[in-house]
RNA sequence: GCCUAGGUGGUGGAACUGGUAGACACGCAGGACUUAAAAUCCUGUUCGCCUUAAAGCGAGUGCGGGUUCGAUUCCCGCCCUAGGUACCA
C-alpha cells in the first residue's frame, strides 16, 4: 500500500493535522495495532475499564486513564512484549432507556449512535487499541456468555467443605447419601433438614424449592426503591432525600422478590485475595470495609422467668398472640378471613371442623404474626403462599424461624398447589400431622418461652465480665416475649418513637441523643449467673450480627452513654482502663480485674480462655461475622440482559443452552406495564414454548461489566465465552487502570464472578486484576464574570473585573471557559455569546477584563466542559496526550487547566526543530555524537524508562522537555542521538515519532514495536561533582572536587578553602560530615 | 467519629532510600527582532531586609514540638482539604 501524501514536513514549521490524520489512517489501514493469540512473546495485558456510551460524548477528563494506559502499552511493546490494550463499551445502561422513554427512540438506535461519536472522538487520540476485539455488552453475541455465566451460577452451590462452588449435581449425591445432614454450604438460613429417604420422597417440586436455597444465584425478597409516580424502581443514587432525583416524586420502601447473588459466599476470599494484589492501598481498605468481617463471638444468654410466680406455668393454651400487639392482630385476623385469597378459600372447606381428626384453627395469631392455619396440639403452622408473596409485610424465613423458636414446625404451600390440587394437599397436611411428635403439652407457656436463649454477637469476648446490661433492638423478635407487663407501656411507646424516629432521621442532624427502654426481663450471665437487665435502643441494629449487644461501659462509648444516662453500673475490667468516669476507654492493654477466671490475664489470652469456657459449657463460641450482603441482581427495566429463566408452578428454571441467546423482545413502550410489572411484561406473545412465562425483570449494570477482560482474549468466538488456550495464555489482566468510584462495586463484584469461574475450572487465575491504578478526577474549572447590580437591585449590563469587584455590588455569572485564556475574557466573544450581552460594558483592571475563577465538577451547566477535538483541533493529539500526563501525578484529583498547554506544543515544536535546519528542511547528521550528548540520551532512556515502571508519567514529560533543552543548546542533529529519542518519545507522542521515524529512513509502521534502547551507564559517569558545602545543615556553597577524594582528603581540601573560612569565622569545626558524592557538612 | 490520601512560590507541580527546597512548565516583568501584531529568542521571577551594583544577611515546604551533623522526607500532638464510610457491637 502507498500512501501519496504531500511531503509537507521538508520545507514547513510541524504541521501536527496532516502528519496525525496521516498516521491514524495508517494505523487502521495496516492494522498496526492487532494482536495474535500465538506468539513466543511474553504476554502484557493492560485494560482500561470501559466506558458507558453517553449522549455528551468524552470531555477531556475521560481519556486520562486511556492515555495513560496507552503510553504503558506502547512502552510493554517496545521492551519486546506482545500487548493485549482492548477497548470496548458498557453499552446497556439507564440513560439510553430514559432517552427511550421520552423520545420512543429504541435503545439500540441511541446506543449505536453514541458509540460511533465516542469512537471517532478516541480514533482522534491516536490510542493504540485493537478494535478487532471491541465488545460490547449490549450485542447478543457478547449477553449470550452474560446469560451463560448467570445459569453457570444457578446450577451451582458453595460447598464450606471444599471451600468453592461446585454444581449442584454433587450436591444431589450428597442429599441422596446422607440427607441433609452432612451438608455444609453457603444457603439461606431457612434449609429443611431431612434424611436422604426423606429426600427421596420429595416431590420434583419440593426439591427445586430446596434446591433455591442452596443456589448461587436465587429468588429472594428484597426492599427496593418503589416509585409509583414514575412506576418504577429507583437506584439508591437516584433517590434524594425520599423522592425521585428527577420529578421529585415520593419513593417507598418495597419488597419484591428479586433475583440475588450469593456473594457472601465468597466473603473470606474476597478480603484473603486482597493480600495478593497490588491495588491501591484506600481502595483495598474499601473493600475491607464493606466486607466488614469481624472476628468475635456468639455468647447465650439464658433467660429467667419474667412472669410473677403462679402466672407463670400457666399454660396459654389458645392465647398464643403476643399481648402487646393483641388489638392490632385480632383486626387483621378479621380483615384475612373476610378477605381470604381463592386457595385459602378452597383449603379451608378441608380443614374445618376437625376433618382430618385435628382441631385447627385459621388466621390465628402467634407471637407477633398471623399464621394461615395452624393445629396447636401438635404445633403445625400450615402457610399458603402466593406466588411472590405479595401480601408479605414480614419476611418469611424470619417469621419461620420465630415460630420454630417457639416450637411449632411450619410447612408451605403456593397458590396453584392448593389450587391444582387441593385434595393431595389436605392430604399432605394430615400425614404430617400424624407423624409429628407435636408440642409437649401444647404451646409454649412463658417460662417455657423463657428458656429460649438470647445470643449476643461480640468481637470482644474479653470484656464479658464488663457486662452490666443487654441491649436489643427495637425490632428484636424476642421484644414481645421479654416484656413484662409493667413495662408494656414504656417498651410500646419506645417502639412507636423509634419508628417515628428513623422517617425523620434524614432530616435530623446525626447528633446522637441517648433513648432506650427496660423490658423488665433479666438474662443470667452465662459464666456467673448474675441478673442482668435487658433493654431496647435503637443504637442496636436488627440486621447486623444478632441484633442484640452486650453492653460494657467501661469499653465502648456507646453503652457508656447509655448507662450514664439511665445509671447503670460501669465496671472496669483491666487495670490499664482510665478515666472511665468520664467516657470510655477500649483499650486491650492491660491484665484483666473482676473478671473471675480471667482475672490477671492479657488480651490475647484472656479471648482463648473464654472462648474455651464458653463452648465447654454450651453457651457460646467463636464466630465470624461478615457486613457484607449478597448482591441484588435484577432491574425492573428495558435495557438490560434478559435472564435466561421461566417459571412453571411459581418455580424458575433455566431455559435451554441451545437456546442462549435469550434475545431482548421488542416493546411499545419503555415503560412498565398498567399491573406494575417491568417493561418486558410489554412484550407480545413472548413465553418460553409459548406456554411459560419468562423472568420479566432484566441483569444490573454490573453484569456484563463482571467478566469483560475474558472476551478480549477471543471476542470473536461463539463456542464460549473464550478459548481455553487464549485463556491459559492471556490469563489475567497485569495492569488496570480506572476510576475509584467502582471500588465496592464492579471490582467487587467481577473477583465474585473470576472465582466462581475458577472454582467451575474456566479459567485459571483466583484474582483477574493483578495491579490496579485507580486515576484521579478531572475536575472542571470555571470562570465567572462579575456583572454590577444597582441600588436597586437591578442587574445591569455592566461587567467588573474580578479584581475590582469588591468596590461594587455584584452578582458572579458563569462564563465559558473556552472564551477565556489565562482567565482573561475575551470582549469580542463574550459580546456575541448572548444578545442581552451585545452591548455589555467593562471595567477593566490594567486594560484587562480578569475573570474570577472556582473549580467544580466538570458539566454543561457550568460552562467548563472542554472538548477534547477542540484541543487537537487547536494543539494535536500529541500535545493534549503530553499535556494531560504532564498536569501531574496519575492518582491525584486536579482541576481541568488549559493555561499550560502552550508549554508543551513549544516543546514537541523544540524537539520538531532538532530535526530540521532553520528553513525547516530535514537536516539530519551521522557524526559520532559528543559525550554530552550520548549523556542528555542516556539521561532520559533511564528516566523515562523508571518513571514509566511507577506511572510518575509527569515527572518524565518534564524529563523530555529537559532532554530538548540541552540537545537544544548542544545544537545536536546526529542520527545516533535523535533515533533513539525517537523511540523512547514514542509512546507519549505517537504521530510526531512515526512521522520523524520514517523521515529518518525507517520503515512505516515499525516504530511501534522497535526495541527500547539500552541504557548505558558509561555515559554517565562523572569524575568531578560540585559538592555542596553546608555549615550547621545550611548550605553556603558548591565546592568542585574530584569524585575519586576520601573524607580526609576532602576535608584537607575544604579546610584550606578560602571562601569556606569566611563562613567558619576563624573557628575550626568540631566535626565534618562528609557523604561521598552527596555533601560536605562543616559543624561549629 | 473512623479509614485513606494530601497541605511546598502568583499557578500546575518537582525533590524516588534523611543530604543543594522550588526542577520543568504556565503566568508575570523587562529586553531583542518587527512599521505593527503574532510567532520566536534572551534576561529576571519564593518572601523579607540591605545594596548604585557585585555581593550579602535572615526567614521559609499547614501549625507546635522532638530525633539528627543535617528533616518537605522520620516520630509525637494539633489544624485544614479531598475521597470513602458508619449508631457494625
Amino acid at each position: 500500500m502507498v500512501f501519496l501524501w504531500p511531503n509537507f514536513s521538508r520545507t514547513m514549521d510541524y504541521q501536527f493535522k496532516d502528519i496525525e490524520a496521516k498516521w491514524q489512517q495508517f494505523w487502521s489501514k495496516n492494522q498496526t495495532y492487532r494482536v495474535e493469540n500465538n506468539t513466543s512473546k511474553p504476554k502484557y495485558y493492560v485494560l482500561d475499564m470501559f466506558p458507558y456510551p453517553s449522549g455528551a460524548g468524552l470531555h477531556v477528563g475521560h481519556p486520562l486513564g486511556y492515555i495513560a494506559s496507552d503510553i504503558f502499552s506502547r512502552y510493554k511493546r517496545l521492551k519486546g512484549f506482545n500487548v493485549l490494550h482492548p477497548m470496548g463499551y458498557d453499552s446497556f445502561g439507564l440513560p439510553a432507556e430514559q432517552y427511550a422513554i421520552q423520545t420512543g427512540q429504541h435503545p439500540a438506535i441511541t446506543t449505536e449512535t453514541n458509540i460511533n461519536r465516542y469512537r471517532e472522538q478516541l480514533d482522534n487520540l491516536g490510542f493504540s487499541f485493537d478494535w478487532s476485539r471491541e465488545v460490547r455488552t449490549s450485542d447478543p453475541a457478547y449477553y449470550k456468555w452474560t446469560q451463560w455465566i448467570f445459569m453457570q451460577l444457578f446450577n451451582s452451590w458453595y460447598n464450606l467443605e471444599t471451600d468453592k462452588a461446585e454444581p449442584i449435581s454433587t450436591l444431589i449425591r450428597k442429599f441422596e447419601t446422607g440427607g441433609s445432614k452432612y451438608v455444609k454450604a453457603a444457603c439461606d438460613d431457612d434449609r429443611s433438614t431431612f434424611t436422604a429417604d426423606e429426600w427421596k420422597q420429595k416431590s420434583e417440586e419440593e426439591q427445586q424449592k430446596e434446591f433455591l436455597k442452596y443456589r448461587l444465584t436465587y429468588l429472594r425478597e428484597s426492599t427496593v426503591n418503589w416509585c409509583p409516580a414514575l412506576g418504577t424502581v429507583l437506584a439508591n443514587d437516584e433517590v434524594k432525600e425520599g423522592f425521585s432525583e428527577r420529578g421529585g416524586h415520593p419513593v417507598e420502601q418495597k419488597k419484591m422478590m428479586q433475583w440475588s447473588m450469593r456473594i457472601t459466599a465468597y466473603a473470606d476470599r474476597l478480603l484473603q485475595g486482597l493480600e495478593n494484589i497490588d491495588w491501591p492501598e484506600p481502595l483495598k481498605e474499601m473493600q475491607r470495609h464493606w466486607i466488614g468481617k469481624s472476628v468475635g463471638a456468639i455468647v447465650k444468654f439464658s433467660l429467667t422467668p419474667t412472669l410473677s410466680e403462679g402466672e407463670g406455668e400457666q399454660k396459654l393454651s389458645y392465647k398464643t398472640a403476643n399481648p402487646i400487639l393483641w388489638e392490632v392482630l385480632k383486626a387483621n385476623s378479621k380483615h384475612n378471613r373476610k378477605e381470604q385469597t381463592e386457595a385459602e378459600g378452597l383449603l379451608w372447606q378441608y380443614l374445618r371442623d376437625s376433618q382430618l381428626g385435628y382441631k385447627i384453627r385459621r388466621q390465628h395469631a402467634i407471637d407477633g404474626y398471623i399464621a394461615d392455619f395452624v393445629c396447636l396440639k401438635k404445633g403445625l403452622v400450615i402457610e399458603v403462599d402466593g406466588e411472590y408473596h405479595l401480601d408479605n409485610e414480614e419476611n418469611d424465613a424470619l417469621r419461620t424461624e420465630v415460630l420454630n423458636k417457639y416450637g411449632f414446625e411450619v410447612i408451605r404451600f403456593t397458590n396453584e398447589e392448593v389450587a391444582e390440587n387441593t385434595i393431595s394437599v389436605a392430604q399432605k397436611i394430615k400425614d404430617k400431622l400424624e407423624h409429628i411428635e407435636g408440642l409437649k403439652g401444647g404451646v409454649p407457656s412463658p417460662s417455657e418461652r423463657a428458656r429460649v436463649r438470647l445470643e449476643v454477637f461480640t468481637t470482644r469476648v474479653d470484656t464479658l465480665f464488663g457486662v452490666s446490661f443487654l441491649v436489643i433492638a427495637p425490632e428484636h423478635e424476642l421484644v414481645p416475649s421479654l416484656t413484662t407487663p409493667e413495662q408494656e407501656e414504656t417498651i410500646t411507646n419506645y417502639i412507636l418513637q423509634t419508628k417515628k424516629k428513623s422517617e425523620l432521621d434524614r432530616m435530623a442532624d446525626t447528633k446522637k441523643t441517648v433513648s432506650g427502654a427496660f423490658t423488665g426481663s433479666y438474662a443470667k450471665h452465662p459464666i456467673t449467673g448474675t441478673n442482668i437487665p435487658i433493654w431496647i435502643a435503637d443504637y442496636v441494629l436488627a440486621g447486623y450480627g444478632t441484633g442484640a449487644v452486650m453492653a460494657v461501659p467501661s469499653g465502648d462509648q456507646r453503652d457508656w452513654l447509655f448507662a450514664k444516662h439511665f445509671n447503670l453500673p460501669i465496671i472496669p475490667i483491666l487495670d490499664a482502663q482510665k478515666d472511665i468516669d468520664q467516657q470510655a476507654d477500649p483499650t486491650k492493654e492491660g491484665k484483666y480485674i473482676h473478671s473471675d477466671l480471667i482475672n490477671g490475664l492479657t488480651y490475647k489470652e484472656a479471648t482463648r480462655v473464654l472462648i474455651a469456657k464458653l463452648e465447654e459449657l454450651g453457651v457460646g463460641k467463636a464466630k465470624m461475622n461478615y457486613r457484607l450482603r449478597d448482591a441484588i441482581f435484577g432491574r425492573q427495566r428495558y435495557w438490560g440482559e434478559p435472564v435466561p429463566v421461566y417459571f412453571k408452578n411459581g418455580l424458575p428454571y433455566l431455559i435451554d443452552e441451545k437456546e442462549l441467546p435469550l434475545l431482548l423482545p421488542e416493546v411499545d413502550k419503555y415503560l412498565p406495564t398498567e399491573n406494575g410489572e417491568p417493561p418486558l411484561g410489554r412484550a407480545e406473545n413472548w413465553k418460553y414454548h409459548d406456554q411459560y412465562e419468562y423472568e420479566l425483570s432484566t441483569m444490573p449494570g454490573w453484569a456484563g461489566s463482571s467478566w469483560y477482560w475474558y472476551r478480549y482474549m477471543d471476542a470473536q468466538n461463539n463456542q464460549a465465552f473464550a478459548d481455553k488456550k487464549a485463556i491459559s495464555y492471556w490469563k489475567d489482566v497485569d495492569l488496570y487502570i480506572g476510576g475509584s468510584e467502582h471500588a465496592t462495586g464492579h471490582l467487587l463484584y467481577s473477583r465474585f464472578w473470576n472465582k466462581f469461574l475458577k472454582d467451575l475450572g474456566y479459567v485459571g487465575e483466583e484474582e483477574p486484576f493483578k495491579k490496579l491504578i485507580s486515576q484521579g478526577m478531572i475536575q472542571g474549572r470555571s470562570n465567572f464574570v462579575y456583572r454590577l447590580i444597582d441600588d436597586e437591585g437591578k442587574s445591569t449590563n455592566t461587567f467588573v473585573s474580578s479584581g475590582l469587584k469588591h468596590q461594587h455590588k455584584t452578582i458572579a455569572l458563569h462564563v465559558d471557559v473556552n472564551m477565556v485564556e489565562n482567565d482573561v475574557l475575551d470582549l469580542n466573544q463574550f459580546k456575541s455569546f448572548r444578545a442581552e450581552f451585545a452591548n455589555a460594558e467593562f471595567i477593566l483592571e490594567a486594560g484587562k477584563y480578569m475573570c474570577g475563577v472556582e473549580v467544580e465538577k466538570m458539566s454543561k451547566s457550568k460552562f467548563n466542559v472542554v472538548n477534547p477535538d477542540d484541543i487537537t483541533a487547536r494543539y494535536g493529539a500529541d500535545t493534549l496526550r503530553l499535556y494531560e500526563m504532564f498536569l501531574g501525578p496519575l492518582e491525584q484529583s486536579k482541576p481541568w487547566n488549559t493555561n499550560g498547554i502552550e508549554g508543551v506544543f513549544k516543546f514537541l515544536r523544540k524537539f520538531w526543530k532538532l530535526f530540521h535546519d532553520d528553513t525547516f528542511n530535514f537536516n539530519i547528521s551521522d557524526e559520532e555524537p559528543t559525550k554530552a550528548e550520548y549523556k542528555a540520551l542516556h539521561k532520559i532512556i533511564r528516566k523515562a524508562e523508571e518513571d514509566i515502571e511507577r506511572f510518575s508519567f509527569n515527572t518524565s514529560v518534564s524529563s523530555f522537555m529537559i532532554c530538548v533543552n540541552e540537545l537544544t543548546d548542544l545544537k545536536c542533529n546526529k542520527r545516533k542521538i535523535l533515533q533513539d529519542l525517537v523511540i523512547v518519545l514514542s509512546s507519549y507522542a505517537p504521530h510526531i515519532t512515526e512521522e520523524l521515524w520514517t523521515l529518518l529512513g525507517n520503515q512505516a509502521g515499525t516504530l511501534s514495536y522497535a526495541n527500547y534502547p539500552k541504557f548505558n551507564e558509561v555515559y554517565l559517569i562523572e569524575n568531578e561533582f560540585a559538592y555542596p558545602v553546608s555549615v550547621n545543615g545550611k548550605m553556603k556553597m558548591n565546592l568542585m572536587m574530584s569524585l575519586n577524594l576520601n573524607a580526609p582528603e576532602v576535608e584537607q581540601l575544604v579546610l584550606a578553602n578560602d571562601d569556606v573560612l569566611k563562613y567558619l569565622d576563624g573557628k575550626s569545626p568540631k566535626k565534618v560530615i562528609f557523604v561521598k558524592g552527596k555533601i560536605v557538612n562543616l559543624v561549629l
